[in-house]
RNA sequence: GCCCAGGUGGUAUAGCCAGGUUAGCAUCGCCGGCUGUCGCCCGGCGGACCCGGGUUCAAAUCCCGGCCUGGGCGCCA
């Protein structure tokens, strides 16, 4: 428990950020980490942080009991004090104000010399900084790309809730590892062999015949060797499926779900967007589209070499990602390249009802009309070399009566990248797991 | 899985190519000084060549292997 003291004093306790030239002469309690002390002898600054924001407390030394001074000359990088004083208006303060402290305790000491220095004054490398993450994550700057996330979550939630989705929760535990393309994580349950989902595909799939319109966003893993700066294990996808929809429907709402979470990231995350140096602008809508085969087009104007059948390798994205700067569609892909549960064009085969959401040269989502025949689906299996047994639990339901329905899956952590301009994905996530990295 | 680059105090780096220096600088920690700092400043002190093998009179430096890290490709979100 919190000794009474402190308790009645958090009762009085104002935030950092709320410490403001308008304040005055108010007496207030702050609460924070020490993010910084700068000692001049008898006057000493200290940096307290909170959730909040920053603002400067200043002891004069000379006007303090002997106890209160030796508390101030103890205090250590990232030690959580309570500070008592006064706000005063200080135009020599860069911030226009600070606190003028008459006490100060320590209520939880940190260690001398960090392994990190969260002011970042010297730099730090990815790798340090990951194993330290939550030193790491204290830094403002690297702070507020995860409350700008939970802006988008938020918002993501509301705009589906608005539109009529069910949010639903698939199992991550799998039996398994048929679905095809991603290599899966392999687990023991209890004694059998089960995977780790790579995403909930079939199953939102399935729902859709229980909730017409569903939605999730949750974690999934791929065993994948990748090693670039937008591929982890464990990552978040948000994917939605509907019935009684194709392709052009669920582009409909991925675009209006994208410029609405500008929107509201605009409205609700101004502060932490500016402090990132990102100048956000709401994408129009509809987005441009283009299909496979005008992007082949295009690239084989810049002298790219690609076979018709052939998917888009990385460099080949990068050269789009040229041409089309903001998001755009790339549609229609060859049937050849798409996994077994997207529908065929019906004019022509060889072609699918699918879709990626682009970012420049970046994928963040993928989706299209699904097959809802059952026969259709026997086939499509057969022709990806998949066992239709395997698929029964899936198969059957189209045997119970299967909407034409259509979804996609947008990954979160590249969308996040995208709207806090971070170039690698492990910004964008608090405790990431890559290829070689298990912990913290 | 393949390819490239890199491992020097806690952190970030110089030195390596052309082998021999008390291994330099910054930050950090400790000590001292400073009443207006805000990447405070000034003085002092402390702390490092990834591991193993080889070449050599001599290896942080050259060679081989391992481990670790960053990135690219393939694949994907």
């Amino acid at each position: 428990m919190i000794e009474p003291r402190i308790k009645e004093a958090l009762k009085g306790r104002v935030m950092a950020g709320e410490i403001v030239p308008e304040i005055d002469g108010k007496s207030v309690n702050v609460f924070g980490w020490v993010h910084e002390v700068r000692d001049l002898g008898k006057l000493v600054f200290v940096v307290v942080r909170d959730v909040s924001g920053m603002c400067q407390v200043v002891f004069r030394m000379d006007e303090l009991d002997e106890s209160v001074r030796d508390v101030v000359r103890k205090l250590s990088s990232e030690s959580v004090i309570f500070v008592k004083g006064t706000v005063v208006k200080q135009p020599k303060s860069r911030l226009g104000v600070e606190l003028v402290a008459e006490s100060v305790e320590i209520l939880g000491k940190s260690v001398p010399r960090l392994e990190y220095d969260p002011t970042g004054k010297v730099q730090a490398s990815m790798d340090v900084r990951l194993k330290h993450r939550i030193l790491d994550l204290r830094r403002p700057e690297v702070k507020n790309v995860f409350i700008i996330g939970n802006h988008v979550l938020k918002a993501l939630r509301d705009f589906f809730y608005q539109r009529g989705f069910v949010e639903v929760r698939t199992p991550k535990i799998i039996a398994s590892a048929t679905e095809g393309g991603a290599e899966l994580f392999e687990i023991k349950y209890f004694d059998k062999q089960a995977f780790l989902a790579q995403s909930p595909q079939l199953y939102k799939e399935q729902l859709t015949t229980v909730f017409e319109k569903v939605f999730e966003i949750g974690p999934f893993f791929r065993a994948e060797e990748s090693h670039t700066r937008r591929h982890i294990s464990e990552f978040t996808s948000v994917d939605i499926e509907q019935a009684f929809s194709d392709m052009d429907d669920v582009m409909e709402v991925l675009e209006e779900a994208v410029a609405h979470v500008h929107r509201v990231l605009l409205d609700k995350c101004g502060k932490q967007l500016k402090e990132l140096g990102v100048n956000l602008r709401v994408p129009k809508t509809p987005f441009p589209r283009i299909t496979y085969d005008q992007a082949l087009e295009i690239l084989r104007q810049e002298g790219e070499n690609i076979k018709w059948g052939e998917d888009f390798s990385t460099p080949h994205l990068r050269k789009l990602g040229k041409k089309f700067t903001s998001y755009y569609y790339i549609t229609h892909f060859p049937t050849e390249i798409k996994p077994f549960y997207i529908q065929e064009k019906a004019e022509n085969p060889a072609l699918s009802e699918s879709f990626d959401l682009m970012f420049q040269w970046l994928e963040l989502a993928s989706g299209g009309t699904r097959v809802s025949d059952h026969d259709v689906l026997i086939r499509k299996l057969v022709q990806k070399g998949l066992d239709p047994k395997m698929f029964e639990d899936h198969v059957k339901v189209f045997r119970y009566g299967m909407p034409v329905h259509a979804g996609w899956g947008l990954g979160f952590e590249r969308f996040l990248m995208v709207l806090t301009r971070r170039t690698n994905i492990r910004e964008t996530v608090l405790f990431p797991r890559d290829r070689f990295r298990l912990t913290p």
